[in-house]
DNA sequence: GCATCAAATTCATATATACGAATATATGTT
DNA sequence: AACATATATTCGTATATATGAATTTGATGC
């Protein structure tokens, strides 16, 4: 009653307990925000010492898909993407406020999916998708504008829902009604003048240098979700790296 | 003869080992590029277990600062910055030629250094700095306008090498030179409209769109060695970041 | 119910040991 | 001198074990 791995015997023990692990992560047997099996249990099922255990999970922490708590467990992380509007944008409170941010969903329809929107999201140009445009508002002066594209087979829940249902938070928000999670995510930056749906949304003249962000999101399973692009002043553009 | 830690005892020890090691390292007794004592000496040197001593490792690899190589040894590693030029930047070359980047001086000044230099250097404003006027060029285009303050006590021996002789990467330079190797650094980019000194080195209009790049530039002792400006156009930015 | 204390649970640290893999060094052969 | 081979060195993987720290759970008393 041993465990046998099915992967790649050439690999190092804990490398293919990694994978097995993360296997139970992308098929949704082990949800985000759950705590996973003890490291007294996963050395019993899988049949291996503490240490490699530990190691396999190390990997996965590293990696930002585990979180472990002394005395509590180790748990899936839920990505979060609370503060990803302040990643690359500093609004100025002018009292120090705590600066709300608010999403509001203008429009919805379902459309065939642009080439670029179908590259992204791995699937066929021309495909059904759900088109949402969207804006990003702190104390009612819209900020960021945003275009968002779901495949319309897997998001077709959200056709029914009201747009002033949709919330602040969409990826909270697709989890709950769709049952997708968002685990990690690509962006693309550049800079562009702003066109003329964008300014008018954004309350800018046309031209005005914006900062474009071009996003793919990805499930647990690394398959990919939405596909977003959204743009913002280039004037509150700040970002900050860390080189080594 | 067993060693004694020096700092505090409440740490973990690999943590204590760590600290140890980043201090040989900051205090210049491992070079970059130069190997450090081998597993086995350091678990007789510092009186701790080979597992202690792989974990204190582990970290100042996970931190950049050191190298392994299974059968070589372990290295101090030496930062590179080759490509600092196209981590913000994309410039299209026509043919797929290989873009070799070129470094050119074209002043150099001993001044008083401005309050943002000032701070960003750990240093009291006004104190004498050499001020560097640069420009980096792809196929004889100018692409990116640099400032360059360094403080002039550590960097005197620079203010009697010509400028011609100055290469086109300045930190391997700087430790060829001065014997100060840069170890990492920190970035903070704004998108600016271009004033008239660097429209005019990269021969572009006045007010144009430019990423401005402020850098601080750290040695392995974690002090800062170097402030940097430098700016390049808008258009040419391009940026990826992963999300988790 | 509620607070307090004890016990159990769970991850973290530290040590010891054995063997494997990658690389460097020494040796021997031609 | 050049090449092949054996040996030594050095980091990588895997296991076993003991103890500590943080947290949760359960028992107890009021």
């Amino acid at each position: 009653m041993t465990f046998t791995f099915s992967n790649d015997d050439r690999l190092p023990l804990y490398q293919r307990l990694r994978d097995e692990l993360a296997a139970n992560i992308a098929e949704n047997r082990w949800r985000p925000g759950e705590a996973i099996p003890t490291e007294a249990e996963l050395v019993s099922h899988y049949g291996v010492s503490i240490g490699t255990v530990r190691k396999a999970v190390d990997k996965l922490v590293a990696e930002g898909v585990l979180e472990r708590f002394q005395g509590r467990g180790t748990f899936v992380r839920r990505a979060s993407f609370d503060n990803a509007m302040f990643r690359f944008f500093r609004f100025q409170s002018e009292t120090g406020e705590p600066l709300a941010p608010e999403g509001r969903v203008l429009n919805r329809e379902v459309v065939e999916a642009p080439a670029q929107v179908a590259q992204g999201l791995n699937i066929t140009a021309g495909s059904p998708v759900i088109h949402l445009t969207r804006v990003r508002l702190i104390n009612q002066r819209p900020l960021l504008s945003e275009s968002i594209w779901l495949p319309k087979e897997k998001f077709s829940a959200l056709l029914d829902i009201p747009l002033s249902e949709f919330g602040n938070l969409l990826y909270p928000f697709y989890e709950e009604r769709v049952g997708c999670a968002v685990a990690s995510a690509q962006e693309y930056l550049t800079v562009e003048p702003v066109g003329a749906k964008d300014a008018e949304l954004l309350q800018i003249a046309e031209g005005t240098a914006v900062i474009t962000v071009e996003r793919v999101a990805f499930g647990y399973d690394q398959q990919p979700l939405e596909w977003r692009r959204y743009c913002g002043l280039a004037s509150h553009f700040r970002y900050h790296v860390e080189i080594r």
